[in-house]
DNA sequence: GCGGCCACTTGGAACGTTCCAGGTTCGATG
DNA sequence: CATCGAACCTGGAACGTTCCAAGTGGCCGC
């Protein structure tokens, strides 16, 4: 049961412990001989070298802390598996914690990322305030990933929600829709500028904005939706802040009678695995999700590997991606 | 930049590093006097104890390791959700490694955290042989989720897949439906189980049983649709593996212009999130996943707490939940 | 006024590595 | 044939905790 230590093996190849330390590190630099007596007297004892002791020493743990507010939301699986993927890459692990409704929670998740001393945190749709955090990364360099910040302590990746929601806005003038509607998130994460980008873009086409409050979630959409159906001045388009709440607003839709897009157009922001199935076919913006998890470790790594010490900030470019919610607008 | 040591803390408290190692792990044990100059001292150098020394000491981690093959896959979303506030729960983390297409990933994933000692280690939707998944189980506890073994050496809970595909035929039977197939997904994890609880309550009811193979994937069950389709006698009801096969055959059967459940009764297994969604509104086997993680948690935490040493197998029954794609076939 | 007990505190060993300064061996070199 | 350097190897210190045996006082009871 107990695992046999790098003195075992020592033994067991009659060599000293710096040897079979070595022979695990740089076996290059070990005479052919000793190499391999401490080669088969480790495999022999199933011999393991112990991470935790190495850390001890090294100092440094070789993982990436993430903290992450819902693994259901599959924009964050997919970050997450980005993040994995190069941290694995460049000889890192990642160490997932999530589900955190309440900020408590978050600030545990934190804590003891903090005490197994994770070399870097890569914060996800976190809503701590930049302050806090930046208090933090004194003591490891943090990454805040899908939110944007000047701070000069932390780094950032996020994308240009702005752009994301001009570019559906664009899409829907072009097919001649003029009374486009935009659900609003509120202060939710990355849902102000997804408002302004709106905004922006409908005054820069002679537009007048209608906002209606909702939520990131499919019931917040629907109820928007149906605030909005119950209006005196009904639009021939509906811009939702992601792709959630265009499935509540789409339900809502169906149960009035109406069609999509023969009566209503609908744009959704995030391009999930389920805006693609046939069935729902949303037309939506679409972010490179992997990339932004590979783009935060590789900041991290910066810091880490290569002594940076300035913070960056990455702004990655959303894409259009045009199903088959959005039509002409009935003449 | 550096982090405050017990030492410093000590040192700054005028008390013995010992007192302080005390006051952090039980604080009730020691004067107030001494508490209080201690607390203050670690507060005012922002002390966070070290994990990775505690650990080298006490051997242990306190950290479950779980590999899963996907995040993607809600699934496994919601198991790790439930493994995780178990673990929360009970004084443990989690640490998540995901993303297994090949074998080989996974290998280097588990190694990776045997070296980082893990307490304990959670396997989901794994294809690695029980043999082989036994040979590590001497170097720690191993917690099969979601697959049925009779091991002596390893824990496992999984979900009555047999029962779940008698609760199919049954919910298809009552409504009147002969001509039931099933899309088989081979040896896929759980597969063989749901095709022969198929097979069985299909006899049980005096009826033939109707195999097509398919996959769990969306495109695997487009196909096999396909397949029956094209055949002479039609069947009045299909039963797809999982969900996302049962999507795929939505879809074929949307395009072949025939009517769910009006021509052709649809059933699923697994209850995703999607299945739920009001154009989808699949009936399908639905899973307590939450519960899968934690009671994988507790059977790790029964041999590391309370010292059980022989295997233990849970099995959880799944329930049926009744959606529109099934109804009674026409006369 | 002394023994004993209790509450509290302490120093050193241990955990399993890495790192580093220094040691050994051996062949080549002048 | 002494010296040198290269190649290879070694022992001890360090990393930051926990654990444990033992120490220190103060107070109580007789």
């Amino acid at each position: 049961m107990k695992q046999p230590t790098i003195l075992d093996v020592a033994e067991r190849a009659g060599v000293s412990k710096s040897l079979v330390s070595l022979v695990m590190r740089e076996p290059e630099r070990v005479s052919d001989a000793s190499r391999e007596a401490v080669l088969r007297a480790a495999q022999e004892l199933g011999y393991r070298p112990n991470a935790v002791a190495r850390s001890l020493v090294q100092r440094r743990t070789r993982v990436l802390g993430v903290v992450l507010s819902d693994l259901h939301n599959p924009f964050f699986a997919d970050v997450a598996d980005g993040i994995e993927e190069a941290a694995v890459e460049r000889g890192y692990r990642a160490m997932l914690s999530s589900g955190f409704l309440e900020p408590k929670r978050e600030r545990v998740a934190i804590e003891t990322m903090l005490e197994l001393r994770v070399d870097g945190l890569i914060m996800l749709g976190s809503m701590m305030k930049v302050a806090k955090i930046e208090r933090m990364s004194n003591a490891l360099p943090i990454a805040l990933l899908g939110r944007h910040t000047r701070s000069k302590a932390l780094d950032s990746v996020g994308v240009d929600d702005s752009a994301g929601a001009r570019k559906a806005v664009d899409h829907l003038v072009s097919l001649g829709h003029e009374k486009i509607v935009h659900i609003h998130a509120g202060t939710a994460a990355g849902a102000p500028r997804r408002r302004s980008g709106y905004e922006k873009a409908m005054r820069r086409h002679g537009l007048e904005p209608r906002l209606v409050k909702g939520a990131y979630t499919e019931s917040g959409g629907a109820a928007a939706m149906r605030e909005i159906l119950e209006g005196l001045d009904q639009p021939t388009a509906v811009f939702a802040p992601n792709d959630f709440a265009a499935l509540g607003a789409m339900e809502t839709i169906d149960a009035a009678g109406l069609d999509i897009p023969g009566d209503i157009s609908l744009v959704g922001y995030d391009d999930l695995a389920l805006a693609g199935l046939p069935r729902i076919a949303l037309t939506t913006i679409g972010q490179p999700r992997a990339d932004l998890g590979r783009e935060a470790v590789h900041l991290l790594l910066e810091r880490l590997d290569e002594g940076r010490e300035t913070a960056r900030h990455i702004v990655i470019p959303p894409t259009l991606v045009v199903r088959t919610t959005t039509a002409a607008p009935r003449p």
